[in-house]
DNA sequence: TCAAAAGTGTTGTTTATACACCCATGT
DNA sequence: ACATGGGTGTATAAACAACACTTTTGA
C-alpha cells in the first residue's frame, strides 16, 4: 500500500497502461473513534468470511446502487452503532487495499467520532464488533498483532488526521454529551493527544477558541466540589 | 454535490440502500496547478465529446486495469505536462459528480504542482489543454463562466488545500527550478496566497523554517543589484 | 479533618507583525 | 546621477508554556 501522505509519485512509465478500462469494485468504510474510561476507542469487526476471515477489520462494505458516497458511510455507520447526525468526515481513498482482491478495487475511506453512550452495538453472532484501545488492538487468527487488509495502516493515518482536526475545529462535540465538565473535556484531547495537558492553559484556551461556553449548571461526582457544566458553542464542524 | 468539507450528514434512512451492489465508473482527475508571471494558472482541457462537448474541465480519464490510484495520477500528468517526478497528492473522492452520469460514478482527484518552464503542452485539436489564471476560468459554449460536472466547487477546494499546504510544508519546491531568487520564491507564495507580503518578514520566515538555503551563485537579470540565489533543502515534500 | 477533584493568575519565552533605508548594477 | 530590484534590523504585540495553591464536598 502506499502512505496517504504526500509524497513524491515515482513516475512509472505510461506504457500499457491505462488504456484497458474495467469496472473496479467500490467499497466504502468508516473508521469508528470514541473516547470511553480515559481512552480513545476504534470499532472493529471480526469478519465471517473470505478474506481474511476470522481477522479483525475497519467496517465497511460496498458501495449501493443510487447512493452518494457520504450516504453510504452515514448508511454503514447506522448500521454499526445506530447513531446519526455525528462528525463524518471523508479520509482517503485507498487503490491498492491489499493484494488478495481483484486489481483495482477502490476502497473510499471515512471517519466518525462518536458519543460511546450514545452506541448500541448490534448482536450478531458471525460478524461480531467491539471496541478497541488504540494501543491495544486484537491479534490475527494466527495469533499476530495485525489487521486484515492494511487496516494497521489506516488506523494510524486516522488517528493522525484525528489529531490535527481537533487542535483547530470543534469536532470534538460529537464525542461528548450536550453538557460536560471540563475534565471530560480535558479527558477527551488527553486521550487523541495521547500526553497529559495543563489544567489551566488548557481551560484558557478553548474558552479563548470560543468551542465552548460554560452553563449554570453544575454537577456533583462524588466527595469533591462540584463541576460547573459546560456545552459547545456550536455542534456544527467549525473550523477555528 | 456535497462539498469536501467538514459537515454533519443528515442521517437518512437506510431503507432499501446499499443492499443492491454494482460496478460504478471509476475515474481519476489531476488539478495541475503552476506559477507564471506573477499569477497562479491551472490546466483546463476543452472536452471533445459527451457529456459536456466543448466545455472546459479538469483533465482526468478512467481508471486503468491494474494501475494503483497513484499511478493513474500520474499517468495523467505525464499524458497533460510531460512532467514526471512532481508534487502529487491526493485530494478527494466525489461521488456525485453531476447528475447526467450513472448513478455510482466516482472520481477520485488529484492535484500536482509543477513547474511552468517544464512543461509541454500535448498538440491535439479535438481535446486541447491550455493555462488559466485562477481567476480568469473560461465560459462554457453558452457563454456563461462556467466548467463541466462541478468542476469550479473542485478547483475552490483544491486551491484552498494548496493554501493550507504552503503554510506548512515545502511543496512550493515543486513549482520552482533548482536554484531561484528570494523574490521568486516570494511570487510563489504571493500568487497562491492572493496578497502582498512583507520582503523582510517572508524571507526570515523561509529561513527559519530551514526549507530553502542560500548558495554562492548569484543571478543578474537587469540594471540592478545581482540576486543571490536559493535552493531546497530537500526536494521531497516534508511537513515543518 | 482528610481525601479528591474543581477551580483560578502570573511570569517568562517564543513567535508574528509592522515598518524604512541602503546596496549593486546598467544606462 | 538615476532608476530598478536586492538586501537588511528593530521594536511591539500576541500567543504559548511553565508553574502551585485554594475551594467545595462527602465520608
Amino acid at each position: 500500500m502506499q502512505l496517504p501522505r504526500a509524497r513524491d509519485v515515482t513516475g512509472k512509465t505510461a506504457s500499457n497502461k491505462g488504456t484497458d478500462h474495467h469496472q473496479p469494485t467500490v467499497a466504502v468504510f468508516v473508521v469508528i473513534f470514541t473516547v470511553h474510561e480515559q481512552g480513545l476507542k476504534v470499532l472493529l469487526i471480526r469478519r465471517g468470511g473470505e478474506p481474511f476471515k476470522g481477522w479483525w477489520a475497519i467496517p465497511g462494505g460496498r458501495l449501493g446502487t443510487d447512493e452518494t458516497l457520504d450516504e453510504a458511510a452515514a448508511r454503514k455507520l447506522v448500521e454499526e452503532t445506530g447513531v446519526r447526525d455525528v462528525y463524518l468526515e471523508q479520509l482517503y481513498t485507498f487503490g491498492d487495499l491489499d493484494k488478495t482482491t481483484p486489481a483495482g478495487a477502490v476502497a473510499i475511506g471515512y471517519f466518525a467520532l462518536v458519543n460511546y453512550d450514545s452506541v448500541s452495538l448490534p448482536e450478531r453472532e458471525d460478524w461480531p464488533t467491539a471496541w478497541f484501545s488504540i494501543d491495544e488492538l486484537p491479534a490475527s487468527p494466527a495469533g499476530k498483532l495485525e489487521l486484515a487488509f492494511n487496516n494497521k495502516d489506516v488506523l494510524d493515518y486516522a488517528l493522525r488526521r484525528l489529531r490535527y482536526k481537533l487542535e483547530y475545529t470543534n469536532v470534538a462535540y460529537s464525542l461528548l454529551p450536550p453538557y460536560f465538565t471540563m475534565s471530560q473535556l480535558q479527558t477527551v484531547y488527553e486521550s487523541i493527544a495521547g500526553k497529559k495537558l495543563d489544567k489551566r492553559n488548557f481551560r484558557k484556551r478553548v474558552l479563548a477558541m470560543g468551542i465552548v461556553k460554560p452553563t449554570e449548571k453544575t454537577v456533583l461526582f462524588g466527595a469533591h466540589r462540584p463541576a460547573k457544566l459546560y456545552t459547545f458553542s456550536s455542534r456544527q464542524p467549525q473550523i477555528i
